[in-house]
DNA sequence: CCTTGTGAAAGGGTTCACAGCA
DNA sequence: TGCTGTGAACCCTTTCACAAGG
């Protein structure tokens, strides 16, 4: 059938799980934080509080990447900082397009975070006529029929896909035909893609979803008190609560999305 | 500070693993294509490819809800569906607030899936008094000073942050105060909630960040090999040259995200 | 003392492979 | 015959607990 691969090659590679990399960034970011605030010095404690994980945690993920702790004392906030990003390949610049400027892909385009961190925008691509030319983010929305040209021109390796679902598979194969070989995916769809192509997504149905089914549970089981009926009230419940954590999958196609590409 | 729970006394919820939980969504989205197009059967190994997993896990998966399949034929579609949907808790309707009407915002009450599956935007809330009566998604928007009232009047428990990050926190906390127990989380940090609130984030760096660390062991190694993949040239990997962005600047978990709330 | 770094134990989740049944 | 349902093997992740070392 069709390939459906939304695999990774094993990332083999040098050691470092999956679970950890996805970590990374979050420790990441605590750490800019602190250097901003010139911290010189943090424990795997008080990282990992600033994270939301446990230190055991952290410090596992941390031996992976190496000793850059000092026993009694801590981890350098700086030389962390930079060897996290270095890991990450945040030291380079990433161009990345963003196809499909509806309010998602505005919103996207308007993300601070992505600029500031190793990634910046060059190019935003829609399929309507009417948006090329119009300035958003600051960059002038350019017409798919560019796309191939922009990721050449610009040595694009990164794509983000924020149009509708229906046109998702399609910009997916334009986009990898062109040599993107990592995406992200808003659109609530399955993306087939060689191997060799990285895809995550984002699907807040899905996200959605998953709370529900919790929510329920909670629900069910209200302690004392009567009067419960799905979303009454009442603050906590059982702590039957949590696990937010992430899961990756692929969804498939169906769903309305968002915005015109 | 500090990340509310750390330690669940296991997922006790009932059987079904997390991450079964996560995967039913896809399944649902699939099942319900098929639905639409009057299939009234499908096989394991059908199913599994239109959402993009394999035939053994969503056996497995399926085992955890009971036996609902027919040896030598497959699932009953319409059956299927129900099941899923009563088992993630979309037989009711969950009325939603989501809060920071900005770009996001706006790309989220627009979002179809939304209200087609158990899901209804019972209010939009921002911060900005000049947004106030606006109608976004066909919806007005309303001041952050009314939103307990929606929260309580409307029995809303799931709770949307769409705000900047430096807002998320604050947001949060009278989410919660008013009766919300699970959120779903757009902003870059990492909220703190008491125990029995359920939190998801969708972080759109971190998505970034991790599809940067695998492009950046693709260029480090890109293997002779040809035909790796449709993507034609394996130009894949082009880090534009540059150093980075200027030293300070302020990306962090303090990010400026998307909008106002 | 303090906190890191890490073997080893414990838990989940995924995959295998086949028994069981329509 | 064909496909589901599932015990068991396997593998990845988390947690524990303590030795190592500033």
């Amino acid at each position: 059938m069709a390939t459906g691969r939304t695999h990774r090659p094993a990332t083999r590679s040098r050691g470092i799980p999956e679970a950890t990399v996805a970590r990374l960034p979050l420790y990441l970011r605590a750490l800019t934080a602190l250097s901003e605030r010139s911290v010189p010095t943090v424990s795997s404690e008080e990282l990992a509080t600033a994270a939301g994980v446990n230190s055991a945690k952290l410090r596992k993920d941390f031996s992976y990447l190496g000793s850059y702790g000092t026993r009694g004392v801590g981890y350098d906030v700086e030389y962390l900082v930079y060897q996290i990003s270095r890991e990450l390949g945040l030291t380079q610049d990433w161009p990345v397009v963003i196809v499909g400027i509806g309010n998602l892909g505005a919103a996207l385009a308007n993300y601070g975070g992505f600029a500031s961190r190793g990634f910046r925008v060059a190019a935003l691509i829609d399929a309507d006529p009417a948006m090329a030319g119009k300035p958003v983010a600051g960059l002038p929305v350019r017409h798919t029929d560019e796309l191939e040209s922009i990721i050449s021109d610009n040595g694009v390796s990164i794509g983000v896909i924020a149009t509708p679902a229906g046109a998702a598979q399609q910009v997916c194969d334009r986009l990898v035909a062109a040599g993107v070989t990592s995406i992200l995916n808003f659109a609530p769809t399955v993306l087939a893609v060689p191997d060799g192509v990285d895809v995550r997504k984002v699907d807040l149905s899905i996200e959605l979803q998953i709370l529900a089914f919790h929510e329920q549970r909670k629900a069910g089981e209200e302690p004392g008190q009567g009067a419960r009926t799905a979303a009454s009230r009442s603050g906590s419940a059982r702590p039957a609560a949590a696990a937010a954590r992430d899961g990756r999958k692929g969804p498939d196609g169906d769903v309305p999305a968002v915005m015109p590409a």
